[in-house]
DNA sequence: ATATGTGAAACCCTTCACAGCT
DNA sequence: AGCTGTGAAGGGTTTCACATAT
């Protein structure tokens, strides 16, 4: 043991859901929304329609956190904006550095959505001297020699790696050791990890390939023409079955088509 | 009927379990970073160490794509480099479109993570006058009056969304309408889209929040020294009722913590 | 009358452990 | 001997439906 572990650790969460947990962020903002509408109170089937998820998921998630509505009336959206906001965590300030100011990293560090809710930007930190010292969103670059002293000095707890892949493990390591117990990964790389330390990932190449999944299908599904004219062919039913058996056929081998004589870049 | 859902549709996937359609793009990039070194065949142990799972989640994944393996030997790599970029659409060619050209979206254009597998920036479009024509990453942008023009002409079925939150829900309206059935949205806002469209969202306020949860447990665990300083002793005790009237008293009432005198902004 | 809170059922995903093939 | 492929067990998540409270 004592070997670095490769992903969540998923930390036990005492007793909610790690699911819920990642819905409560979107209640909140579906929440601060009606606050700032001075909406007093909402239901559950109301706010579970302004969040996009079904109301009987919302009361159960709700009833993780305790028993904050009033049957016959619905929620009280202030109290609850609270609630969310304390077991969040974010009724405190996490002041967070950001690693590798580039294209991507100059955009996060501009995206107001951190400053608005309890995160602060302690540090943007940057390898190419060049950048050192220039504002970006209002604050001076920072050179990666620094790193260390930075995070403890700011009490710095999270970090996000918007490098590039390459340096990514490096800069996860160096800010493990200086103390950082949350990395929130912009670059495509898996990273490695202690056990303790929570990594999320954000990888929009990933996104885009799994809904190119789902839109591949939506072409093989259709008649046979690519096109996809508006409309929703709704098929409530299992419809589908469509070309392509699933099944791996008893003999050998998978579905359909062999190694082409070239192959895709 | 002919209310717009609210998301993801789930797409019943044939037989490919999501979970396992979310998890083959982490398989490709291992694979590919592998073939790049010319590695001719790996185990499920290898392959899962690299792409950060466990083997036999590995396993289980590839089992629904066919038998690609052989047994006593491991998987090949260009034979499954190609399975899996056929299975999840790659070995075409798809061209996107990006509407909101600001920090962000000028940095997703920019990042190579598109071009490089079988997405192909067909074009740039934003709602500034004074951005239109402006070259970025190469293409210029254009005016938002086009979109459906744009969307049309390319064959696009898949949108890219970095507006403000604000703009989303109409940019998306018109994506849809034009005939996109596949969008990332990078805007804080839950999407409204017919069925048959896939959503799937990015927004990196609502990660960082998950990690401030976990933050927040992992300072609370620790022995009993406050770690985190600056902290707002949020009332130990079971503080009174406080002002508000928003209080809804009755029976049970969460864990800890009612509400403060002073909101959290 | 209305809307929450929650056992129970259904479903999905992960992990185990080993049979079966090379 | 070694590693894949997969039934079966185990956990977690969603949905249902209704008792319960205002």
């Amino acid at each position: 043991m004592a070997t670095g572990r490769t992903h969540r650790p998923a930390t036990r969460s005492r007793g909610i859901p790690e699911a819920t947990v990642a819905r409560l962020p979107l209640y909140l903002r579906a929440l601060t929304a009606l606050s700032e509408r001075s909406v007093p109170t909402v239901s559950s089937e109301e706010l579970a329609a302004a969040a996009g998820v079904n109301s009987a998921k919302l009361r159960k998630d709700f009833s993780y956190l305790g028993s904050y509505g009033t049957r016959g009336v619905g929620y009280d959206v202030e109290y609850l904006v609270y609630q969310i906001s304390r077991e969040l965590g974010l009724t405190q300030d996490w002041p967070i550095v950001m690693v590798g100011i580039g294209n991507l990293g100059a955009a996060l560090a501009n995206y107001g959505g951190f400053a608005s809710r309890g995160f602060r930007v302690a540090a943007l930190i940057d390898a190419d001297p060049a950048m050192v010292g220039k504002p970006v969103a209002g604050i001076a670059v920072q050179h990666i020699d620094d790193l260390e002293k930075i995070v403890d000095e700011n009490g710095v707890s999270i970090g996000v790696i918007a490098t590039p892949a390459g340096a990514a493990q490096q800069v996860c390591d160096r800010l493990v050791a200086a103390g950082v117990t949350s990395i929130l990964n912009f670059a495509p790389t898996v990273l490695s990890v202690p056990d303790g330390v929570d990594v999320r990932k954000v990888d929009l190449s990933i996104e885009l390939q799994i809904l190119a999944f789902h839109e591949q299908r939506k072409a093989g599904e259709e008649s046979d023409a690519a096109a996809v004219v508006a409309s929703s062919s709704t098929a409530s039913g299992v419809a589908g079955a469509s070309l392509r058996d699933a099944t791996p056929a008893g003999g050998r081998k998978g579905p359909d088509g062999d190694m082409p004589a070239v192959m895709p870049a």
